[in-house]
DNA sequence: AAAGATTGACTACTCAATCTTT
DNA sequence: AAAGATTGAGTAGTCAATCTTT
């Protein structure tokens, strides 16, 4: 089933790789340019928001993110210290923590959800017809195994 | 032509965000583990390799990646330091710099080929069919106009 | 020993300001 | 003024080492 790459297929894969960083950055500058944190934080907040009580263990939302452990531990870091959410004990297991989302981290959620939506709207949506992005949806579930992960 | 974006619809793209980074996260790994630098070390080296005499402005090298302008800089400041390329006057416009690949670059970009097509066979070729990867490369050729560029 | 989390020291990125040449 | 490039200072990401709990 797999094909041994030529340079044409090499070249394809670099374009795809370059347009989604291309895509990422522009989706990043919008929400930038509107005063909002990077996307990251809207993924740990959607994570959170969307959980029971507003409440998962550390490792299970770093696990939704493709930051390594100690990148996201600085990340929560920061996102505590703007209150947007907050570190608690664990009681099931004294080694790992829980993390609570806050008012102001839905709120914030919820601001950032339309600079997101329109940024998608214009750089992406306005380029391709449904029935592509419905294609593009279903070839790139196929590259989203469970063990796609940053190291360590 | 463009669609107003639907939760699924932006929940699909953020999918697709994801996906693109952790490719690109999972090739740059490998050439990390093959005691390689990052990425971007290979698309200036295969600008400049490709380059009549393996010359080519600074600007225009730049253009071909997604760095912003003090980015790029401090990046050729990293691979001048280790003799990969060096900088020279411009002699069509003084406020230019031409970068001119070395022996040494040369020889780093070939080494650094395989380990790419490797990263690129291993973590997604071996994923999707031919027809796949073509249906894939034509659908973000139209998601990356001229005007993809990252900040200043 | 392994899992979860954190920290110190270092590297890379970012913003705004700057310099030179056109 | 605009284009190309660079720099200082601050922020974020990275690696290896560490600490605590299981």
């Amino acid at each position: 089933m797999s094909v041994k790459p030529s340079a044409d297929t090499v070249e394809a894969w670099a374009r795809v790789m370059h347009a989604g960083q291309a895509l990422q950055e522009m989706v990043e500058q919008d929400l930038k340019r509107a005063g909002f944190p990077p996307l990251a934080w809207y993924d740990v907040l959607y994570e959170l928001d969307r959980a029971p009580n507003g409440l998962m263990p550390q490792s299970q939302v770093q696990s939704q993110t493709l930051l390594a452990q100690y990148n996201f531990c600085r990340l929560v870091d920061r996102m505590e210290r703007e209150e947007v959410l907050k570190r608690q004990q664990c009681p099931r297991d004294g080694r790992s923590n829980d993390l609570r989302i806050t008012e102001k981290g839905r709120a914030l959620r919820k601001a950032m959800w339309p600079i997101y939506t329109k940024a998608i709207e214009a750089n992406i949506g306005a380029r391709l017809e449904a029935h592509e992005t419905r294609q593009l949806s279903r070839l790139f579930a196929k590259l989203l195994p469970a063990d796609v992960k940053a190291g360590s």
